[in-house]
DNA sequence: ATGGCTGAGCTACTCAGA
């Protein structure tokens, strides 16, 4: 089973390559993060035609998470936080597979620049919360699978110019510990785990050439609880829908699980 | 050092993104 996550920034400006991309790779589950649209102008119908059920948290013209599956997702959740700002950014499903119950919990972290403001500290605030709410869900869930934007740069390698990015909200320490204690909670950076030494990006700016100078970031993650990796079969970072024309500014990350 | 693109809402321009 394929399940992949992309930050498709606006579904209805993407329409034709996230339908394009459907075509060709044929995912069986899709998390989308920052569909920027309410749940009643959202293109249920466009994937409903390739077979898609669409489960939707949108809000307007900013933000919003969804799943688009060809297999049933149960018990949707759109609560996992509470929101200070009551912004759309995590939406949580279970499926089956194997008769073994995962579950996926689809976020859009927010990004936290400029730092020494508000939105920073509202970034800090949501991943506090989020942590605090994986720690009571691991208790009672086994499987667990956490992806999409995360907003962070993990280490030096997940980044093209680690130095200018020491002070930025995706960088600075104080986030990539949030991100090493979720990690000891008992989940693994597939990816990083997967490819030990390999610099590869998931991000690029729209400005100044950073797609044509390779100037990115490894921003978007599959993180799996420990007692799942052994059906993690692989995962890959397909940059082709970041060369098309009208791309999102990130591109797909895709698993493989058994 | 920033915001050189891009999108939403809207129809002139601001806000947001990373």
């Amino acid at each position: 089973m394929k399940i992949v996550s992309w930050n498709v920034n606006s579904v209805r400006a993407r329409i034709i390559n996230v339908l394009d991309y459907i075509h060709l790779e044929k995912p069986d589950v899709l998390l989308l993060q920052e569909i920027k649209t309410e749940n009643i102008n959202f293109p249920t119908d466009e994937f409903k035609k390739l077979g898609y059920e669409s489960y939707i948290f949108g809000q307007k013209s900013y933000n919003g998470v969804a799943f688009i599956s060809k297999i049933k997702i149960d018990n949707i959740k759109l609560d996992f936080i509470k929101d200070d700002l009551k912004q759309s950014r995590i939406i949580c499903g279970d499926i089956t597979l194997n008769k073994k119950k995962i579950k996926l919990i689809n976020i859009y972290v927010p990004n936290g620049n400029p730092v020494n403001t508000d939105k920073y500290e509202y970034k800090i605030k949501w991943l506090k919360k989020f942590l605090k709410s994986i720690k009571k869900t691991i208790l009672i869930e086994k499987n667990i699978i956490i992806a999409g934007d995360f907003n962070i740069i993990p280490e030096e390698i997940d980044v093209h110019d680690h130095e200018a990015y020491l002070n930025d909200a995706l960088f600075k320490i104080e986030i990539r510990k949030i991100f090493r204690e979720l990690l000891n909670y008992g989940f693994k950076d597939i990816y990083r785990l997967i490819n030990r030494a390999k610099q590869e990006y998931t991000f690029w700016d729209y400005m100044a050439g950073s797609w044509q100078k390779n100037y990115g970031l490894r921003i978007d993650h599959f993180l799996s609880s420990d007692n799942l990796l052994e059906n993690i079969k692989s995962i890959n970072i397909n940059k082709k829908p970041r060369s098309k024309t009208k791309p999102s500014d990130h591109t797909p990350i895709e698993i493989e699980i058994i």
